[in-house]
DNA sequence: TACATTTGCGCAATCGATTGCCACACTGTT
DNA sequence: AACAGTGTGGCAATCGATTGCGCAAATGTA
C-alpha cells in the first residue's frame, strides 16, 4: 500500500482543460496569466488540496530555498539563540532552515557539510566544532568548489572567510575591569583551551585589563578548564591550594564560573564579599543560582541575524561562493549580577 | 556569475563512454554492473569530485530520506535530548533530520507541517505547541491525506494517534511519595496549565500519593504556574502567605521549583531542613543551584529513539499514514538531590 | 476592412537521478 | 556449429515544476 496520489499541477491543468505551464505560472502570480484564469486555477488548486512539490521546483530552479546551519549542539543556549536569529531573517526572506549538530566532532562536521550540499542547500552557516583541527583544507576545497559558507562564532583563524564573531577580548577585558573597579586585586582567570582563538582572545582581554590597571600578572592565577561545571570545581581547588589565594575569578565559561563558585561556597567563602565570580556567555541559569552570576552577553540574536542576512544577500544576488571575506565583529555586553557586586 | 557546473552522472558517463544509467547503478552498488566497471566508475566519480544531487534522486524515488521534527523550542534540554535520540536512530537508518521550532505558536506549527510536507519529508515527528488549541482537525486531515505523523511528549489527547509519552502520573507520584517518606507532611503542589494532559497527569500523581499515604488534600496548597523561574517566585509567595505554611513543594517544572526555592531562601528558610523542593524534567541546571534540585528524569533519549524507530519502520515498510495508533508509555526516573534530602 | 500590436496560453525541453525493459555479447553445452 | 542461458549495459520514460519560445486570439489603430 503505497502513498496516495498527491495532486500535481498536471491534475489541476487537466481538471480545467488547461496546460500545466499555465497552472504553474498562475500559482506563481505570473502576470502572463490573466487574472480570471489565475483565480480560477487558485480556486481549483485549493479545492483539490494541492501542495506544491518543493523538491521538484528546487531541482528545476537549481535553488532549494534552504539554508543549512551547522552547530556543535543545539541545546546550548548560545547556539539556540543564534539559530533563532537566523530563522528570523530566513523567514522574512522565504527561506527554510535546516539545523544539524556535530556534537563537536570534526568528522561528523564534514559529513554534515556533505549532506547539506547533496540536499542542494543555498548556503551553509557554521560554527565549527571544537576539535576541528584539520578541516581547513576541506573548507578551502568546498568554498573553491562554489559552496557558499558563512562562518560565525568559532571560526578557523587560518581561513580568510566571511564571518561574524564577537569581540572576545573586549568582553573579558570589561569583565576583568569591572572586578578591578570593584576593588578586587587578586584576580584569577579560568581560561578555555588555548587552541581556540575565542579563548585566547578572552585570556588576552584579562591580561590587558590587568596591565592597564597596573596589576601584576601572576602565572599561578591562571587555570585551564573546559566549559563544564566539574572543571570549575577542580579549577577552584587548584586556586584554593595556593598560598596567596585570589579574591576574584573571571571564567571563560558560565559553567566553569558556576562550578568554582559552588566549590567556594562549600568552603564557607562568602560571595561576593570574600570573593567575586564572573562568567562568560550569559546562560539563563546564571540568574537561577545564588548569588546570581555576573556574565558577558554575546549578542547572539544579532550574530544569527547578521550571518543570515549576509548569506541571503549573496544568494539573492546569485553570486557563487565568492562573498567578501569581511569579518563582522560584534560588541559583547557586560551583565553585572550578585556574584561580583559587593554590597549590591 | 552563477554557480559553477556541478558534475552529474552524465558527465561521468560521457567521460567514460558509458551511459548515465550504468553510472547510477554502479554508484548504488547494483549487481547488474560488473565489478570492473563499477570500480572504474567510482574512481572516476571520485576524480571528478562528484556529489550526488539528493534533490533529483528524491524526486524520482518519491522519498526524500528526510525526517521532519517539530518541537516548541530546541534550547530546552528536554527537546534537545529527544532530538539527539531521534538523530541516533535516523543516522543508523541513513536518514537525515530536519528540525523546526514553533516557539509554541499553533499557527507556526501548521506552517511548519506544511513546509515539511512540501519538502516531501518521509515522516514527521512532533511535540505539539502549548497553545495548540484547535489544530486537531488540521492533523486529522493531514493524516487522512497520507502524511505520516508520529507524536511524542505533548500529544493531543483527543486524537487517536501513534505516540510516545512518559508516565507523568507515575513521575509525580514518585516525587511526592519520596517527600512523604522523607517525613514531610504538608506538601504543596505547583502545577502546570491544566489544559495540558501532561500537567493534569502530574497533578493526579501528586493527589494519588497523598491519598495513598493518608494525607489530606488541601486546595490552598495548589498553585498554578507556568514553567518559568518567575512563576516559581510568585507561586512561593502565595504559599508563604498562608496561615498554615507547607513544608515541601513538588513542582511540575524545574524552573518553577528553582524559582520557589530561591524565594524561600530569600526568606531565610533552610532547604531541605525547613522545606523541601522537587522539580520535574531534570534540567542540567538542577545540579548547579544550591542546594542541587531533586527532579524527575523523563528518559528523553529513549523517547526520541522509540519515536524515530517506529517512524522508520513504517517508512521502510512503505505503508502510508496508517501506522498503528499504539501509545508507548515510558517510565520516568526519580533523581534525588540535596533539595529534598534531609541530612543528606 | 485590413493590418499591427498586445495579451494569454500551449508546447516541449529541462533539472539529475532512477528503473523497467530490451539488446547485445559472451560462455558453455550438445 | 548452433543454441540456450547468463551477464552487462543502453534506451527512454519518469518524478513534478519551471521557462523560453512561439502561436493564436483579442484588441487597437488607421
Amino acid at each position: 500500500m503505497s502513498r496516495p496520489h498527491r495532486t500535481t499541477i498536471h491534475d489541476i491543468a487537466e481538471a480545467l482543460g488547461l496546460n500545466a505551464s499555465t497552472v504553474s505560472r498562475a500559482l506563481n502570480d505570473n502576470p502572463a496569466v490573466s487574472k480570471k484564469t489565475r483565480e480560477l486555477i487558485k480556486e481549483k488548486a485549493d479545492e483539490m488540496n494541492y501542495r506544491p512539490n518543493h523538491i521538484a521546483a528546487a531541482l528545476r530552479r537549481g535553488r532549494s530555498d534552504i539554508l543549512g546551519v551547522i552547530v556543535p549542539a543545539i541545546d546550548r543556549t548560545f547556539f539556540a539563540s543564534v539559530i533563532r536569529g537566523i530563522e528570523q531573517e530566513a523567514d522574512a526572506a522565504g527561506l527554510r532552515v535546516m539545523v544539524c549538530q556535530t556534537y563537536d566532532s570534526a568528522e561528523r562536521e564534514r559529513t554534515m557539510v556533505e549532506t547539506l550540499q547533496r540536499l542542494q542547500v543555498d548556503g551553509i552557516l557554521i560554527s565549527v566544532a571544537k576539535d576541528n583541527e584539520d578541516n581547513l583544507d576541506f573548507y578551502r576545497r568546498k568554498m573553491a568548489g562554489g559552496l557558499r559558507i558563512q562562518f560565525f562564532d568559532n571560526v578557523p583563524q587560518e581561513l580568510d572567510v566571511p564571518s561574524v564573531v564577537i569581540n572576545d577580548q573586549q568582553g573579558a577585558y570589561a569583565a576583568t575591569m569591572h572586578l578591578i573597579e570593584g576593588g578586587y586585586k587578586k584576580i584569577a582567570c579560568m581560561r578555555g583551551p588555548q587552541n581556540f582563538h575565542i579563548y585566547r582572545d578572552r585570556f588576552r582581554g584579562y591580561q590587558d585589563a590587568l596591565a592597564e590597571a597596573g596589576l601584576p600578572f601572576r602565572e599561578e592565577y591562571v587555570v585551564d578548564i573546559n566549559s563544564h561545571f566539574d572543571n570549575g570545581l577542580e579549577g577552584f581547588s587548584k586556586l584554593w591550594a595556593l598560598a596567596d589565594r585570589p579574591d576574584a575569578v573571571v571564567s571563560s565559561s558560565d559553567y566553569g564560573a558556576a562550578g568554582a563558585m559552588k566549590a567556594a561556597q562549600a568552603e564557607g567563602i562568602r560571595v561576593p564579599e570574600d570573593m567575586a565570580f564572573i562568567g562568560f556567555a550569559n546562560e539563563p541559569f546564571t540568574e537561577l543560582i545564588t548569588p546570581s552570576l555576573s556574565s558577558v552577553d554575546q549578542s547572539t540574536l544579532t550574530m544569527g541575524q547578521r550571518s543570515a542576512a549576509r548569506m541571503i544577500d549573496l544568494i539573492k544576488s546569485n553570486k557563487s561562493g565568492v562573498l567578501d571575506t569581511d569579518r563582522i565583529v560584534l560588541a559583547p555586553r557586560l551583565v553585572v549580577r550578585g556574584s561580583s557586586q559587593r554590597g549590591g
